[in-house]
RNA sequence: GGUGGGUUCGUAUAACGGUUAGUACUCAGGAUUUUCAUUCCUGCAAUAGGAGUUCGAUUCUCCUACCCACUACCA
């Protein structure tokens, strides 16, 4: 049978890097055993329907290398009209309103739901009162035959108020004193009594709209979706899930289920969250995103991560692969991913770790990539150097680098002659041993030929060890010079790179300034 | 409060009854280098606590503690 699964997200807000960890694994059990990756746009509520949320959920996907099979064309639109590849459109659940509701009445005409009359404020006054007595109220067995409901209430009456009001719902009937036993794929064996659960909501005639439960049982099967692997979050409502399949009559077609660890904070307890970002320093959002208020949620894409890094930390986050490999390219990741290496714990982020893996792709890169990434970064102040300069910079400079965006900070004097020069190495370089042969050195440098890095260091190295100068002392102030900072590259990279002009002017430059 | 899930170095994890409890990140020290960075080497550091099963428990069972999720006409 073709395996099939789905990521499912509701279009609130933009994906949390939990969500693209959902959709990652989603992925990779799909494409490692042939079979479908689908994605489905849960938005059954419209209060909180975020616009812009869809386009972003879809973008940030695509800049993850998560290209789904079905539910998104390859404009990466949400898939609208039925066809050949898209035979489920369409993947929205708010157009696909129309077909929810007969199975919610189905369930009813079958005893497994009944009409629900209660108002919200009815409820909410039921939940006070119980609250105030330190219990919970909960629709169910032992209370819903005191509410209003086609339960309680006469045929006529019943009838009467489904044509005249239009606040009623459907609710499930959790039947009394079963034990659920479900199996998950992660977590094994669970047992829950059904007498914990309450009568869910199903269907809402206010906006002729399911829930969550129903939409995503009665999709999946339609869907013909085979594992369900979600956030643990779930996890408390899978007996209502199974429970709706048995109702329906699905059991034999049911989906296996996979429940995934959250992810948690980088200290401290609790689920991550945008404001842990914000507040220790990393984003927490794979893109950047702007809300209707104006604030700016940074992203690992601005951040200036590249999208393979952030797919194999998350990837990381919660699996592993029993061996001691950890860098994984998505395609790498797809043949040894397994379910059940999926860790059973929450993982706190590793914001220093991410880096690392950043880091590990950045040395991967080849140099016409770098280049070009840093000229989109400073191509105005790179503007008047050719791409081959650049490169030898970069090839010299990468090492030393976690991101693209440190460059600039990293390289600056290959582009820009000094202007001053830091104080302490002054002090501590530039001595009376070393100004007193500077010009033999200076006119030594000039004279080199080819002016090339071997060249130079050999060189430069054997003259100094002939005259017994200090090695140190001499190098550094060279460095100095064509830095302005005590540290930096090998003093003979840096001269062939830049060239015998340039090195020629900045040595004549800095004894101008520093003076003799 | 109730229900469910979880708990190995600071962090991510390995060890599917027998190991000096391994690896990576971080951190510390050292080597290399003309400086800085890189690289290499070394080191610090963990089975939440308590019972039980067993010749033997990180691993199985139970209890306690702690953490997380859920407890909406939200997903």
């Amino acid at each position: 049978m073709r395996r099939r699964v789905r990521f499912a997200p509701s279009p609130t807000g933009p994906l949390h890097m939990g969500g693209v960890r959902t959709a990652l694994y989603n992925y990779l059990y799909a494409k490692q055993v042939g079979g479908d990756f689908i994605i489905r746009i849960e938005d059954t509520d419209s209060q909180r329907f975020v616009p812009g949320a869809e386009e972003y959920i879809i973008n940030s996907l695509r800049w993850c290398g998560i290209i789904p099979d079905e539910g998104v064309d390859e404009n990466g639109k949400v898939v609208e009209v039925a066809s050949e590849k898209h035979p489920h459109a369409p993947y929205r659940q708010s157009q696909r309103r129309g077909i929810y509701r007969k199975y919610a009445e189905d369930l009813v005409a079958k005893g497994f739901a009944y009409y629900a009359f209660d108002t919200a404020e009815e409820l909410d006054a039921l939940r006070k009162e119980a609250e105030a007595k330190k219990e919970t109220f909960t629709y169910n067995y032992a209370t819903r035959m005191s509410l209003k409901n086609s339960l309680t209430l006469s045929e006529d009456e019943v009838a009467k108020r489904l044509e005249s009001e239009d606040h009623w719902t459907i609710r499930f009937k959790i039947p009394e004193n079963r034990v659920v036993v479900m199996d998950d794929l992660i977590r094994g064996h669970i047992e829950v009594n059904s007498n914990v659960l309450d009568d869910k909501v199903l269907w809402k005639r206010a906006d002729e709209l399911p829930t969550y439960h129903l939409a995503n049982i009665v999709d999946d099967h339609l869907m013909e979706i085979t594992e369900v692997i979600r956030g643990e979050e779930w996890l408390p409502s899978l007996p209502l899930h199974y429970l709706l399949y048995e109702a329906f009559g699905w059991t034999e077609t049911q989906p296996r289920f996979a429940h995934l660890s959250l992810l948690l904070k980088p200290d401290g307890k609790g689920k991550l969250s945008k404001r842990d970002g914000d507040r220790l320093g990393f984003p927490v959002f794979p893109l950047k995103w702007v809300n209707a208020e104006g604030e700016v949620s940074r992203g690992y894409r601005e951040d200036g991560y590249f999208p393979e890094a952030f797919v194999n930390l998350l990837a990381l986050l919660g699996w592993n692969p029993g061996t001691e490999q950890e860098l994984f390219t998505i395609n790498e990741l797809i043949p040894v991913f397994s379910l059940d290496r999926v860790v059973k714990s929450g993982a706190k982020f590793n914001p220093e770790k991410a880096k690392w893996f950043n880091q590990e792709y950045l040395r991967k890169k080849s140099t016409e990539e770098l280049v070009s990434i840093f000229k989109e970064n400073d191509g105005d102040k790179l503007s008047s150097f050719s791409d081959k300069y650049i490169g030898e910079v970069v090839d010299l400079m990468k090492e030393r680098a976690h991101f693209v965006n440190e460059f600039w900070g990293l390289t600056w004097f290959f582009f820009e002659r000094p202007t001053n020069y830091d104080p302490a190495s002054v002090n501590k370089f530039w001595k009376d041993e070393v100004k007193v042969i500077i010009h033999k050195v200076h006119e030594f440098i000039m004279n080199i030929n080819p002016f090339t890095k071997e060249e130079i260091e050999e060189q430069l190295h054997n003259l100094i060890m002939e005259n017994e100068w200090p090695m140190g002392k001499v190098m550094n102030t060279l460095r100095l010079f064509i830095v302005g900072e005590g540290k930096g590259p090998g003093v003979a990279d840096m001269m062939a790179i830049m060239g015998r002009e340039e090195i020629d002017s900045r040595i004549k430059q800095a004894i101008n300034t520093l003076g003799e």
